[in-house]
DNA sequence: GGTTAAGTTCAATCTTTTTTGAACCATTTG
DNA sequence: CAAATGGTTCAAAAAAGATTGAACTTAACC
């Protein structure tokens, strides 16, 4: 077998400079809720001049294959990183997404908005609950009301103001509120580049 | 012994309508990374026309004497809710800060700023490493550069765009970011009202 | 001062989330 | 087609986090 396809070095283990980019998405990830194990990758990604493959990241993290696919695919999710078809390479490559404006707009979109939205149901349905008891409830009911409304419109105002922070994601950028994607529907799941 | 103090009614358990708060805001602690019980908590209070003793966060919400106190805790440090020392009870009592905007203001300074500042210690510590091993690492050296200097810009705009939000705080309300409260720092845990 | 009530602390327990690893599926290669 | 490679899935193990409850502290009351 003529070794043509150049497996990249393949390093086992991570530099000192890789390490400390790895440190500071683990602390990123982890504080903003997410496992450790999706902070190492989007670190080892973020350091990385060229696309990365899966196995590297299994080798050169030492996590287990299951974390790999999992947190990678998370990673890809989310936006933060898209995968690179490598041609004569079987493998998949992953590259980290370094224009931090667009991260943050796709997070705001899809890990936000469906919160808003769910919360908007939620008070739906404490509306109509006060609506049933208003009678039983006499002068409490206006009180219930008026805090059912003022949770209402918080609602609404961020609701609002979802469109102007995606136009101020170039400042707000480098972490997420909250844990995100809890959900799903079916998006492009890929990205080309040879 | 004569009942001469008033114990309030302290029904066992909660109204449908409280159960609605309750649930709204135990949904929004978790999407938040907060404790369930910390939710139920907050709801309680929000929901509620007068203060709430301590026992009565207790008994109404059938949770531990240990979580009332811990979440009653956390809720206070980060502004939630305040202390209410009424005359003539020995016990403390509990209302919600239904002022949004405060409540959204205190988190981002108290919150979200020191994760920042951590932030830039940690970059720093990074170029550090970057530098020590500038010479080893040849032209690699210019890309780690380039991107730790990529995270520095990003962390410096999010500092920097603190006060603005904290402008904006009407708006962004009724969510926090991430895990609040990590650290510490004495501040006055208190403020009265009869 | 002694008794009681209010509230806090913290180790042990319960719950939830992450990680692992082995079994599996899908492609590619010879 | 069989063997090998790349990767996913998912049940079980491990770790992290939340909750409880009992012991304890502090202050009030008589």
């Amino acid at each position: 077998m003529p070794e043509s396809v150049s497996k990249p070095p393949l390093a086992e283990s991570l530099h000192p400079v890789e390490t400390g980019f790895v440190r500071f998405f683990v602390h990123l990830a982890t504080t903003v809720g997410l496992p450790r194990s999706v902070g190492e990758i989007f670190g080892l990604l973020f350091a990385s001049m060229a696309p990365v493959s899966f196995d590297e990241v299994v080798a050169r993290l030492g996590i287990s294959k299951g974390s790999a696919s999992q947190g990678l695919r998370l990673l890809t999710q989310i936006g933060a990183v898209s995968q690179v078809y490598v041609r004569g390479d079987r493998r998949t490559f992953y590259l980290a997404e370094t224009r931090m404006r667009q991260l943050f707009s796709k997070a705001l979109q899809e890990s936000l908005r469906p919160h808003l939205e769910g919360n908007s149901r939620h008070i739906g349905l404490l509306e109509e609950t006060i609506e049933e008891n208003a009678a039983a409830l006499g002068p409490a009911a206006g009180h219930y009301r008026s805090r059912a409304h003022s949770l209402r419109v918080w609602n609404e105002k961020a609701l609002a103001l979802l469109p102007l922070l995606d136009m101020l994601s170039p400042l707000l950028a480098p972490f997420l509120p909250f844990n995100l994607v809890k959900s799903d529907s079916a998006s492009e799941p890929d990205s080309k580049t040879s």
